[in-house]
DNA sequence: CATAAACCTG
DNA sequence: CAGGTTTATG
């Protein structure tokens, strides 16, 4: 006999005809982005995403039409290049620097001497109202506008505020005043200590100034409302450019009708119109729902940070006040002599010096004018520079102390010249001076850098989104990075932080991953679309399969994983990514929260589920798609995710962090619904073989339904159709082996066949589909399966299989026979209740729906292709 | 020109 | 199951 049963055979019978069933050419309106198309969609995309992003962050971006490498640089205080570049000469603008920064300390002593507990903050706070009220900075110092920031509108809050100010005074300045009177705010004598102070800091204390101011801007400007919204706009922009034809379509139900014209495109009509219609109305949903979420859970998030920025705030005037009385203390111990006055003295002069400093902020001159009025209302802040003051504060009392000490002791005790005694005395009062000096910066120095870290450590979901992921690819983390020290994120980051905008360490993410590479780790990148199956799972026997699958995939695997995961990195994670606040002033807290930074990406990337992939080789696969979004951004250690997806993966993450409870996470499992994750997992997977049992043709909303947690894009939506398509091969595949095999053995009629659980042919399929044998194929596939296999077999005995498109017909009839799927399989946990319910000899209400013989109206929308009225016998039926 | 499905191949 | 190719459709 001919070999019926030779797979090969059979591929050249039908080879090359398209046997086009049509049922599914809907799908292609999730995302036919015809508009867009053209060339570099995924660029454009990516651009736009980065575009929006940045938006988002309301925080300078430089337009990011650039390349996608300079998009990546944006950042708030570019030491060049920025619009607020730095254009005096170094000594001057240090000077000037220096200059506000004493400035600002005045105004704070002012109100901080008198009520230590509440100035700080009451400042912060309402500066930080003041901002979020009325949020447009620009406004406020709209004389600013002609500079050059003017030419970047997106930028509201941008460089310009922590560079731009400084380049301010020191362009004034250099004109109007020379670089001493910028130094001697105070109006002491520039030669005093302060200016060696200033030298040593000056440097410093601007990147951790603008740093600080940086950061508390960014909290006050946090995207939250205004962004979301700018970004919606951007994203719709480029969701008309991408898919206008989407938004008439009717809602999603009508979907299934669309294919089930009989002759396709008929019924639609316009089907470019339909199809458009279609396209328009989801995604835009999805991510307006995201969006409001995102929105409140921003605000919550601002408030908690507010709050965490109060009591940091408390702390660090804490920290002063004991300063303060260490100064006191210290002076006291040097000289008893003058004791209460000299305090008396030293409050009053620092009353009076903070009381002269608007006086003399007023007064100095025009061009401090501006600056004053600048830096109160855009920095607020919390300034390094502060500290400094105060520091340089008290060391001026110090300074006047001696100096009228000197007169009193020669008054009293010495008749003689002013000689000795006066000089030793002013000399002691200098090393004093230079003593408290150390000190006092010294801990200032702490303080800030405390404060700068705390900050840093949250790496804003506004920077991240200004700065692209990035993040480098799991695989190029060995495992020393792992083991790394806490010291490299820290400086690393600071680092960062320092050159810009605080920027994530793409380390950071990798790092806090538990370590143990090649254990149950979640992917540590994000898989844009699937993981795939590892080799060993096609190699080995079907036994294997069967225990791998279900704990590779199902179960074991996350259940292990996220305890150990979770509460490896809850500890610094996401929450306190965006909550290091409470981490004590002084201490080292810093080190543990590495993955805080990128918790964003941490939890973005458990959220892609189990296989720790590592091992396995499903990395260095990935789909074509996937693959073509890193080519985009490939210039930096490939991304893990794709730019478009990772930029609302972000967002994403934001959410969940920003949520901020541990618990939160915690619940976040990667396969549980809450979380939208923009890949898909294995368990999609998974899922999806199981939806096969009841629908072959899925539409692409079903998809969307019933995938709900999965955030659809053209390439998820593919992958998925894909996937399908797949499914249906073998399926198909395999009823044509079988019905040759029947033949083959002497089957003569049809009702010879059946196909029932233990069946051959249905072990195969059930071998494919359910590897696991954890589900419980319902009876309608069994009988669409033996439908199926009659066809094949009717259609060969006929010898109808020598038509190149023979097998077109019985598409159109399976097409029919899809079945809706249970509800059970729209919730993202269905496989964990569907498993647990079939180990439990379920007595499934669900399978009672599916059994009920609906064949849906469904129609086959497109049966263009040749095979006209051969097969119009659907016998079984 | 783009999409999607079928078809092939690995 | 993914990649690539072909075919058909709009």
């Amino acid at each position: 006999m001919p070999d019926h049963d030779s797979d090969s055979l059979l591929n050249r019978q039908t080879k090359r005809r398209r046997v086009d069933i049509g049922v599914k050419r809907t799908v292609g309106s999730i995302a036919s982005s015809t508009a867009a198309a053209t060339t570099a969609t995924t660029d454009n995309i990516a651009r736009a995403k980065a575009a929006i992003f940045s938006a988002m962050n309301s925080l300078s971006s430089h337009s990011h039409h650039g390349s996608d490498t300079d998009s990546m640089e944006c950042s708030v205080v570019q030491p060049h290049g920025g619009p607020g570049v730095m254009t005096a000469s170094d000594s001057e603008s240090k000077s000037n620097v220096l200059r506000k920064l004493l400035k600002r300390a005045n105004s704070y002593e002012d109100t901080m001497m008198p009520f230590p507990g509440t100035t700080i903050i009451s400042q912060l706070l309402k500066n930080n109202m003041a901002k979020n009220g009325g949020g447009h900075e620009r406004g406020e110092r709209g004389d600013r506008g002609d500079r050059g920031e003017s030419g970047f509108p997106g930028s509201g809050l941008s460089n310009a505020s922590s560079d731009a100010p400084q380049e301010d005074a020191c362009s004034n300045s250099s004109q109007g005043s020379t670089p001493q009177e910028c130094l001697s705010p105070f109006g002491r004598p520039p030669g005093l200590a302060t200016f060696d102070i200033e030298r040593l800091n000056d440097e410093h204390l601007r990147a951790k100034r603008a740093r600080v101011e940086n950061i508390i801007r960014g909290m006050s400007h946090s995207p939250s409302v205004v962004v979301p919204a700018a970004s919606r706009h951007e994203r719709d922009h480029e969701m008309d450019g991408d898919r206008e034809m989407e938004l008439d379509c009717p809602p999603p139900q009508s979907q299934q009708q669309a294919p089930s014209s009989p002759r396709g495109g008929e019924v639609c009509g316009s089907s470019s119109s339909s199809r458009e219609n279609k396209r328009k109305q989801r995604l835009p949903q999805q991510q307006q729902q995201s969006f409001t979420q995102l929105v409140c859970q921003r605000k919550e998030q601002k408030q908690e940070e507010r709050r965490q920025l109060k009591l940091q705030l408390e702390d660090m005037q804490k920290q002063l006040r004991q300063l303060q009385e260490k100064f006191f203390q210290i002076y006291d111990s040097t000289d008893d002599s003058e004791h209460t006055d000299l305090h008396n003295d030293i409050n009053n002069d620092i009353g009076n010096m903070s009381e002269d400093s608007p006086a003399r902020s007023d007064t100095g001159g025009d061009d401090r004018g501006g600056d004053d009025l600048r830096s109160d209302n855009e920095m607020s802040d919390l300034d390094p520079g502060h500290f400094l003051d105060r520091a340089r504060a008290l060391l001026q009392e110090q300074a006047l102390l001696a100096d009228r000490e000197k007169p009193r002791r020669e008054g009293l005790g010495r008749s003689k010249g002013q000689g000795g005694p006066g000089s030793s005395m002013h000399a002691e009062g200098k090393q004093l001076a230079e003593t408290l000096k150390q000190e006092l910066n010294s801990a200032m120095t702490q303080v800030v850098d405390t404060v700068v870290k705390v900050f840093a450590k949250p790496p804003r979901p506004t920077p991240q989104q200004a700065f692209p992921p990035l993040s480098i690819p799991p695989e190029r983390f060995p495992t020393a990075v792992n083991g790394d020290n806490p010291n490299f994120h820290t400086a690393n980051q600071r680092l960062q932080c320092f050159g810009d905008v605080i920027i994530p360490n793409p380390l950071d993410s990798f790092a806090s991953m538990p370590g143990m590479p090649g254990t149950t780790n979640d992917q540590t990148e994000a898989l844009p679309l699937v993981v795939r199956k590892t080799p060993s799972e096609h190699h080995h026997h079907h036994h294997h399969h069967q225990s791998s699958a279900v704990g590779a995939h199902g179960g074991h695997h996350h259940p292990a994983l996220h305890p150990s995961s979770l509460s490896a990195s809850m500890g610094f994670s996401p929450p306190s990514f965006r909550h290091p606040f409470p981490l004590p002033l002084m201490g080292y807290p810093f080190q543990s929260p590495l993955g805080a930074p990128t918790g964003g990406y941490t939890s973005k990337d458990r959220s892609s589920p189990d296989s720790m992939d590592l091992s396995r080789e499903t990395t260095s696969l990935r789909t074509k798609m996937s693959s073509g979004h890193h080519m985009g951004h490939h210039h930096r250690s490939c991304s893990p995710a794709h730019p478009g997806s990772t930029a609302e993966s972000l967002s994403l993450s934001l959410i969940k962090s920003e949520c901020g409870d541990l618990q939160d996470m915690a619940d976040i499992s990667p396969y549980s619904s809450s979380n939208i994750q923009e890949g898909l997992s294995p368990n999609h997977l998974k899922k999806a073989k199981l939806m096969f049992f009841y629908t072959r043709y899925p539409s692409s909303n079903m998809l969307k339904m019933f995938f709900s947690d999965v955030k659809f894009n053209r390439c998820i939506t593919s992958q998925l159709i894909k996937w399908f398509s797949n499914f249906r091969e073998f399926y198909y595949i395999q009823m044509e082996k079988f019905a040759r095999q029947a033949i083959n053995d002497g089957v003569t009629g049809v009702e010879e066949l059946s196909v029932s659980r233990d069946c051959e042919l249905f072990r195969a399929l059930n071998m494919h589909y359910n590897k696991a044998n954890d589900f419980e194929v319902p009876d309608r596939f069994l009988e669409v399966a033996e439908i199926t296999l009659r066809e094949f077999f009717n259609a060969i005995v006929a010898g109808k299989d020598v038509d190149p498109s023979w097998k077109k017909a019985i598409y159109k009839v399976i097409c029919k026979l899809d079945s809706e799927v249970p509800e059970i399989f729209k919730s993202p946990n269905c496989l964990q209740e569907l498993l647990h319910e079939s180990y439990s000899s379920r007595s499934s209400p669900l399978t009672k729906q599916e059994i009920s013989t609906v064949v849906r109206s469904k129609e086959i929308p497109h049966w263009n292709t040749g095979v006209s009225s051969k097969s119009n016998q659907v016998p079984l039926m």
